[in-house]
DNA sequence: TTTGCTCATGGGCAATTACTCACATCTTGC
DNA sequence: GCAAGATGTGAGTAATTGCCCATGAGCAAA
């Protein structure tokens, strides 16, 4: 070979190395022969190729960006898991592909073999994501829930999803025997320091990774359709700066829970330790995107599960 | 992920894996720890990712050699366009590297915003570059075929490419109703003057660009291969002094097309003209040196993409 | 319902590739 | 012309990947 090496003969080796490895699919060594050189020099060359970004890969399929996405959130917002589904601008459902796609990341924690906590919040994506779990027999794990299953009535909350749950996998669950929301402070502590709630409040704590929903502000957002909220209380909120909520917990723009009654009086267990486990939300929908955004920024969660859509609004500024 | 697997949700797995796989840079034991499966079935998906041809790889560097051959040959002579890929010399395909280069450079005629009309011949090599384009939709062009889509038992032609072009980008397409060579000049005459076919020999008049594969003459030629023509008769031709064939014309080792019986008898279009817009040949082989040679001198074509073996041989005297 | 077929799965193993270390060679600055 | 640092090389070894096989699930025909 030539004596002198200049770099650019060396990119030029590079480039012919890793056009014979990668298009013409040769294996080093036959490199190394055909180019006179010896294996590990050949395998130096692919690297360098590759190091010097002489090799482009492309995928051409329509997942290619959701990987993109996934991957800049990811870094962006210092996320443990984020997963990004294909929208379908033609679909008004707030649930579809999500449901699927959050179905397969709770059926991963599921499969494992060493006993976890996986808590779970609740509304109507959630319910979908849970409707998508096939039966699967999890005896080792434990499945509690972070929000009461009491509606505004008295009568059982429907969104609340721990039920649903359990009927699919066979594990112990922990449902709370509470509303969502209390009429004061003092009574949710009296509540919470009730024997069957205060056990569920502790499992909670060391749940391995939970799964939220993400509810928007405004007077068609479940809280208020659900009886939860009065039309005014939301609107006061909303003056006040609420951007979303999770299991009920009010967090304004910036994602801080905010110092305000209503946060007072909901009975939901706090979310568990974003350091030490895997907090997920599933939600996408134009109408989520600020609340989205500020679960995100503020950390209330430290995983998404949501579309194109939402994946480009959080990354475009 | 037990749920039902239809091919489209493979498919996307495989998508996934492939994009963490050559994109992301993981190893396919993190994929299937990320996706929750076996690192064997990460490994199907990510070959099966690159079967399915959702992984495109190209090299994006200019080799220095293969750079000076091409100027040289633009020089020489007097081209519109030249590539040239590295040669590997184990290698017995006919196709790769050109396949890639051919695609990359259709594909920067598509991605055009200005429409354009891109003719296409037939062959094994502009077929195994056209399978390697990636999906863009360009309403905005129209693509015609030079070539009659009718094999010679009446059933259609395997190498015409014309639809697997249209099936990856969105174009309007016209493919020729006819087959490649007929009984007779007559017989020629009287289908040309169909309204249907008269269309697509205007359209295809009107190109902006061409790509056209370069047959070479042989017992083993594609002509013969795939039965349009006798042994004898190319043998024949031969012996008059018939030197490649471009979308079945026939020509001789000076380019010039041959005053024969078998040239009347083509149906293709006439090759768009060599002053007014771009004929690129694709091609590549010991077999098609001569062929390719001719194709040149004659200005068959005014563009070439081919590999440094060829180069060689057309710049050697 | 049974039988046969197809295909995905996971284990195991061999081939291939990546990394580390010690040494040789080349370039640079004086 | 020489020392010092940078860079390339080959060997050995660990990690990763590719492939074959037996198995079992899903599905269609009998």
């Amino acid at each position: 070979m030539a004596k002198k090496l200049d770099s650019q003969g060396r990119l030029d080796d590079a480039a012919r190395a890793g056009w014979l490895y990668y298009v013409a699919g040769r294996t080093q060594d036959e490199i190394a022969v055909a180019m006179g050189i010896s294996r590990q020099s050949a395998q130096r060359l692919v690297s360098l190729a590759v190091a010097e970004r002489l090799i482009k890969v492309r995928l051409d399929h329509p997942i290619a960006v959701c990987m993109e996405y996934a991957s800049e959130l990811k870094k962006k917002f210092n996320l443990r898991h984020v997963d990004i589904v294909p929208s379908d601008p033609d679909s008004t459902s707030s649930t579809i592909g999500i449901a699927e796609a959050g179905a397969a990341e709770i059926e991963r924690w599921l499969r494992r073999s060493d006993p976890i906590v996986l808590a779970i919040g609740t509304g109507r994506t959630l319910k979908a994501a849970v409707d998508q779990l096939p039966a699967i027999e999890c005896l080792q794990h434990r499945v509690v829930s972070l929000t009461g299953n009491i509606g505004p009535d008295g009568s059982a909350a429907y969104y609340n999803v721990i039920f649903s749950m359990a009927d699919v996998i066979k594990a112990r669950h922990f449902p709370m025997p509470l509303p969502v929301l209390v009429s004061s402070a003092e009574e949710r502590e009296l509540l919470h320091a009730q024997a069957l709630v205060r056990s569920t409040l502790d499992i909670s704590a060391q749940a391995d990774v939970t799964f939220v929903g993400i509810g928007e502000m405004g007077v068609e957002a479940p809280l208020c359709l659900d009886g939860f909220l009065e039309r005014d209380e939301m609107l006061a909120l909303m003056k006040r700066g609420a951007a979303g909520e999770i299991c009920g917990w009010i967090f304004d723009g910036g994602g801080k829970l905010m110092p305000d009654d209503v946060n007072e009086r909901v009975a939901s267990a706090p979310l568990p330790s974003r350091d030490a486990s895997s907090v997920i939300g599933i939600a996408k929908g134009r109408r989520k995107f600020e609340a989205i955004r500020a679960a995100v920024i503020g950390r209330q969660i430290n995983g998404l599960i949501t579309d194109e859509a939402v994946a480009e609004f959080l990354l475009k500024d």
